[in-house]
DNA sequence: TTGCATATTGTTCCTTGGGACAGTCACACA
DNA sequence: TGTGTGACTGTCCCAAGGAACAATATGCAA
């Protein structure tokens, strides 16, 4: 089992043909005639696959799809192939982060390659994905209080700055940072301060 | 003044023609018949500008003079512009970052719409790298030991760590951690973690 | 009403960070 | 040989962070 392949085509010939080269390749298929479908179906994010698109589809067209798809959090990586390619709607498949666009027919071993970057892709995204939203878990952990403190902790200010905008005292902060340190599991300031840049928490200009 | 478009193409009687839309439409223009003349001019990355850029150009093409100037850290925005688009080219192009894929013959409105937004784009990361370039500045008037402290400090590593792992004492990494605030223009722990942060010198792992 | 979570504050003690002041040693360069 | 720089180290002292032990007040849910 080398990952799960999602199929969505209108042309129900071109679906069992593909299915048939994918899992001669080794490959899960799962096949869905409309965007529609795979919506309803809503596959797992988490689990090592792709999206093989077709543009013009019935209903919901491909790069529609894919706009739904980013809206929901997806990040399946998905792999546009269609008959009919035009460059204005390749751009921006591609520049919505597109993994590949292909055009129909496809040599196996240009789809095979595609697929492969894709996996690989999408491996190496996971396990940051999976750290970043272990951070997010965490700081939904912490109360209103605390995330005021945290907030002003990773902008390198001091429990006696804090306390004096917070309109409390030093000790209470201490206090507050010590639930945060707890409730983050991190080890140092240097831990938190990274953590809050890798979610995009401090302004770019900051300082 | 708007800023400055480098329009490069084989043709030259395309070339005096986008000049003079370009220059009715407020830009500056620099035209260039080959690839090697551009990167012999090497263009000002600095100032608001864009390349307009054809694919099929006689010696270096379009996408290889993109490779060199990505090589070289040029962060001119470029606009790709032929009369050949071909899927995997235009797939290509927009992936290594081009900022947009036009085919030939070209409305003026989709053109200058490109090109601002081109503009934006270059707009709003200029500034970004201009702090970036800032940090790589002053860390560059690290000293090794300097550096090194620096390393463990961003990691959350204590004075005693430090002092452990270096083989030396806790009072001189006092005194370079001293320096490295100093040098570094920063204000706290916080920004310079920040900092490391954005220049990617902490692992992903990290901790 | 009781129990729990949250926010708050205090005292004491220890560790860590950081500034001030001072000094040694090695090495490269004029 | 004198000068400068970087690395290294020491003592004293103060500021800041953090743990331990303790306590009060509020509001919400079982």
């Amino acid at each position: 089992m080398r990952g799960l392949i999602h199929v969505v085509d209108d042309d129900m010939s071109f679906r069992t043909a593909i299915e048939r080269r994918l899992k001669l390749a080794g490959y899960q298929v799962a096949t869905y005639a409309s965007a529609h479908d795979l919506l309803d179906a809503s596959p797992d994010d988490d689990q090592p696959g792709c999206i093989l698109l077709d543009v013009r589809i019935p209903g919901l067209s491909g790069p529609d799809l894919q706009s739904r798809l980013i809206e929901q959090g997806s990040t399946l990586p998905i792999i546009f192939l269609t008959g009919h390619a035009d460059t204005p709607t390749t751009v921006r498949a591609i520049k919505a982060g597109a993994e590949d666009f292909l055009t129909k027919p496809v040599s196996s071993e240009l789809l095979l390659d595609a697929i492969e970057r894709a996996m690989v892709h999408q491996n190496a995204t996971r396990a940051q994905r999976g750290r970043l939203e272990t951070f997010r878990t965490h700081l939904a952990t912490l109360t209103h209080r605390e995330r005021q403190v945290f907030d002003l902790i990773v902008r390198g200010k001091i429990n006696k700055q804090i306390a004096h905008e917070l309109g409390t005292t030093e000790r209470t902060v201490k206090a507050h940072r010590h639930q945060v340190i707890e409730k983050m599991q991190v080890h140092s300031l240097a831990e938190l301060v990274s953590i809050a840049e890798r979610l995009g928490m401090l302004d770019t200009n900051g300082h």
